[in-house]
RNA sequence: GCUCUGGUAGUGUAGUCCGGCCAAUCAUAUUGCCCUCUCACGGCAAUGACCUGGGUUCGAAUCCCAGCCGGAGCACCA
């Protein structure tokens, strides 16, 4: 009894069962736990990238998740950008559209998307409006003596101004009467806060280096992230603030905040650091925009880069990534991703639509070996993809093949050539045997993948692990780039390109290839 | 140093709030078997965990205390 066969059984017997078993499977659907507080139809999340590079790995799980909730609570989904620093931090200009692109590959849409450097006038409004209600003040202490003065919970001499004098001073802070660390707003917060990290924070400071966007080049006086975040979650209206547990205390910062303007604060919920194993390469922004300068890597969707790119070319679907993001949860805890839980994921994907061919590797401690075929019909067919005859067979010429010489038999045994037959390696020659199958059921004969020596592709294969050279069978010049296809015994690949350019960095073509692909997974 | 926060199989996760149905769930991983002209897909099975020590209790992964180990913040970065 099938699947559907046995639910109608139960349906006759014990429809109340049914309803169980539905309700059930539906909330196994649920990995991710139910928001705090969520109203269907009005959660509104945020992601706030920092716009200086396109996205590595760790940059999904924010996507991935406010996109599942937002699909659970028919939500809104906003990307803002936080790039209010111009120095530190800057800004990368290619990175915003690149930031847009990974998250539709990941295949979210964000309902709105924002820029804080469009938003410096409001965030000014705010900080007058802070200022008048005593909530804030100018302060011209070198970070270090008032960093002394905050451990031992004394306040600045410049605490009790009186808000006239502040709102002066703040105004010059934005008309740029100030160079970089002349003067500071802070929020006047609690001052012997058992918590130093939440005593009287900055709200404003100087920045002399120009915003790289024209829009945005001449301000000079930026909010930090913990007032620019914290007004633009109210105005926008978001309800539930995700992000990591390095920014546990922005809550308790932002809180002082919204309680003099009388806002109420979301609910938040923070996460761990996320690692992913089988890189070499760190996953930071920097530490990746360095190695491409460098040339190390070809650039930021070189297969060993721990880049949303770099998985998007190896054929790696963005929902697989989604899937394994949203199955790490929402711990405060570190975690580990394991990438073989995104290939898992992957191969569920595109195993179906995957057409099979052949590659033989050539590698430095297992080349390729050719051998003259005598004997036997003039072509092997092996089918296109075993789960779908339909999609019919492919055609390799035999004649003079080559194997990998791990797959090899010594002199004197058999080996089956998929899709062509049976021979046996006698003298340096594979000698036609027939096409009995038995030989392969009952005889333990081994079936190895082959190419022809003369037909056969010039290939390149990029993975994680670096490079790998050898030939495919001409039929794969029927596969449209772009699409995944799985090289039998070997793994699934993504067709990058045929003939490709020469690539300036290390690794990459040399211009003399037929075909260049890039490894998925096994 | 001060302040947060966390510790369930290799990895991730459920269970912890409201102690018993938990000799602990699911996924992935690994191994073996079946299927197979792929080491894919599919099917079956095995492996493998409650940080430690006390306490409360008839009973503790769950409550309490202490310890150990980890992560984060204490920036004019985000």
């Amino acid at each position: 009894m099938d699947e559907p066969a046995r639910r109608e059984r139960l349906a006759e017997i014990a429809p109340d069962l049914i309803d169980e078993l539905e309700a059930e499977a539906e909330t196994d659907e649920h990995v991710l736990p139910d928001l705090p507080d969520a109203e269907p139809g009005a959660v509104v999340m945020r992601a706030a990238p920092n716009p200086n590079g396109p996205w590595h790995m760790g940059h999904a799980r924010m996507p991935a998740v406010i996109g599942t909730y937002k699909e659970r609570y028919d939500g809104e989904f906003i990307c803002r950008f936080d790039d209010t620093d111009p120095e530190t931090k800057r800004p990368d200009l290619d990175a915003y559209d690149a930031i847009l692109e990974d998250i539709d590959y990941l295949g979210f849409e964000p309902d709105r998307v924002l820029k804080a450097s469009d938003r410096v006038e409001t965030y000014y409004e705010h900080a007058r409006e802070l200022i008048d209600l005593g909530g804030a003040y100018t302060c011209d202490l070198p970070g270090e003596e008032f960093s002394e003065l905050k451990n031992a919970g004394k306040p600045s001499p410049n605490r009790d101004k009186d808000p006239e004098t502040v709102r002066e001073e703040f105004e010059a802070m934005v008309d740029g009467e100030y160079a970089a660390g002349e003067m500071t707003l802070r929020v006047k917060t609690d001052i012997e806060h058992k918590n130093p990290a939440l005593r009287d924070w900055v709200a404003f400071r100087i920045v002399d280096t120009p915003h790289p966007r024209e829009e945005a080049a001449d301000y000079r006086c930026w909010p930090m992230l913990d007032f620019q975040s914290g007004i633009d979650d109210h105005l926008t209206g978001v309800t539930h603030i995700i992000r990591g547990i390095d920014l546990q205390d922005s809550a308790k910062r932002q809180r002082f905040v919204y309680d003099y303007f009388g806002w109420e604060y979301p609910e938040v919920l923070h996460w761990g650091h996320v690692q992913i194993d089988e890189y070499d390469v760190k996953m930071s922004t920097s530490t990746i925009k360095s190695l491409i300068e460098d040339g190390e890597l070809t650039g930021w969707d070189d297969p060993r880069a721990p880049t949303i790119r770099s998985v998007r070319r190896r054929g790696i679907q963005g929902e697989a990534i989604v899937e394994s993001m949203t199955e790490l949860g929402m711990s405060t805890s570190d975690v580990d991703l394991a990438m073989s839980s995104v290939y898992a994921n992957n191969r569920d994907l595109v195993d179906d639509g995957a057409n099979r061919y052949f590659l033989v590797r050539d590698r430095e401690d297992d080349p390729a070996v050719e051998r003259d075929v005598v004997g036997g019909p003039e072509a092997g067919h092996p089918p296109l993809h075993p789960s779908h005859e339909d999609r019919g067979d492919r055609t390799i010429p035999a004649g003079r093949v080559v194997v990998e010489e791990s797959d090899l038999p010594a002199n004197g045994d058999r080996v089956w050539l998929k899709g062509f037959g049976c021979v046996r390696h006698v003298r340096d020659a594979f000698e036609y045997v027939g096409d009995d199958i038995d030989m392969v059921r009952e005889e333990g004969v081994d079936v190895v993948h082959w190419v022809p020596a003369d037909e056969s592709l010039e290939t390149l294969m990029r993975g994680v692990e670096g490079d790998v050279r050898g030939r495919a069978e001409p039929a794969i010049a029927d596969a449209d780039v772009d699409t995944v296809v799985q090289f039998e015994r070997v793994g699934f690949v993504r067709v990058d390109a045929f003939d490709p350019e020469p690539a300036d960095g290390a690794g990459g073509p040399t211009g003399e290839e037929d075909l260049v692909v890039y490894y998925a997974h096994p």
